[in-house]
DNA sequence: AGTTTCGTGATACGAACGTATCACGAACAT
DNA sequence: ATGTTCGTGATACGTTCGTATCACGAAACT
């Protein structure tokens, strides 16, 4: 799927009747919606425009509408753009973790990331917000899968409480699904209000890492 | 401060030179403010402009223009009167309580009037939560007091906390004020899952009041 | 070689926005 | 009675937005 400007490299590929002929498609698409994904930081995703994604990009108007017929579909790129780079950057982090890490581990790395504690961290937090607010009133972004289903983090987290209460790092009357809820729902309320200059970062780390201590009381090893 | 239509009443009022004559201006900017939230609520805090909060308040645009010079004088009323409300609709909730509520009826409750179970709350939650995010890119808006201070429910829900504490209700091990902050945290999470279709709002309550059982777990009365 | 398709630029168009201007009647002050 | 201020409507202005159109060079296919 990658294919340069100006040397060819056609051979790794069939090619259909109708294909794109000197440029990459989607490494063009890509690169116009992480244009937009940082112009949404920096000037609100509201605030951002056909006109702005082409400037912060380097190409011109015609351009982003070549890829991106509509606004709204070039809004719908980004959105995946940014649950997939969320994603990658969350398996990237757990991968990193030394050693064999336990539950507590993986679910501390797992709210932590999505904390805005460096630059990645606030660009997404932010934006992805934004995307929520959104959805609060269109339809269309609505039904859209936020996070590639939204559960699926709920699903991680209640599973690894699990093995942290099979383990006996967790009181057996802990209701691992509840408490996957509230320690994300927490997450991502620490994140809003870090972004908003309510608080800042280390304390949001702070209470997250005191509730998994409240939550792994049992013996450790 | 009330003044009315045609009637006058002007003697409840010292008058100094240049005052209002016939309307209540007070009033009058309360109802297009409401307009406003509430347009902000149907079609979204970005897309409502100065000719939707007319037709909203059923004004003509020249009053809104009036009363609020700028746009962005109204946007900042507009987040004045919605954490006022929102103060005011918890106090009441608190003043319902029957009995004598101890910490933790008077937790539950201030953290539940913060989740969108009715309409105001779906409104209060959309709409502050546009706010939020408008903030994260908007310097005006972001040195804007949010919630009164937002750091007063941090503060009153640490002090039940450490009520619930003194009473035996809370082990002594519980950090009043990381808890506090979590807590919150937590409510606005799941209030922004909630809104954004992600979770329904009983599973919402569920999770608080599975939270709160946690936190309360010594001798009851 | 000729023709179709692709990628790109320049520019235009209609709508909607925030804001400003002009006008006028009713209420108050003197 | 008269002049000034207040509240309100109608309407206009300039900008910006998303989208559409026209044009043209370079590649690819036949």
């Amino acid at each position: 799927m990658v294919r340069l400007y100006h040397h060819v490299d056609r051979q790794t590929e069939e090619r259909e009747q109708p294909m794109p002929r000197r440029v990459d498609h989607d490494r063009r698409r890509t690169e116009i919606t992480e244009a937009l994904l940082r112009a949404a930081h920096r000037r609100g995703l509201h605030a951002v425009g056909m006109r702005d994604v082409a400037a912060e990009a380097g190409v011109s108007l015609r351009l982003v509408q070549y890829y991106f017929d509509t606004k709204e579909k070039l809004l719908l790129h980004g959105l995946r753009l940014l649950t997939e780079r969320f994603t990658a950057r969350t398996a990237a982090r757990l991968a990193a973790l030394p050693g064999e890490p336990g539950p507590r581990e993986t679910v501390e790395a797992l709210l932590l990331a999505a904390l805005p504690s460096d630059e990645e961290g606030r660009v997404f937090h932010h934006v992805y917000t934004a995307y929520a607010v959104l959805a609060m009133a269109d339809e269309t972004l609505a039904e859209q899968p936020f996070l590639g289903d939204p559960d699926a983090a709920e699903e991680a987290v209640a599973r690894l409480l699990a093995r942290g209460q099979a383990d006996g790092r967790i009181p057996a009357e802990v209701d691992a699904r509840l408490e996957a809820v509230s320690l994300l729902a927490m997450s991502a309320g620490l994140g809003t209000s870090v972004l908003a200059g309510q608080r800042d970062v280390a304390s949001a780390e702070a209470a997250v890492r005191y509730r998994l201590d409240r939550v792994f009381t049992g013996r450790t090893g």
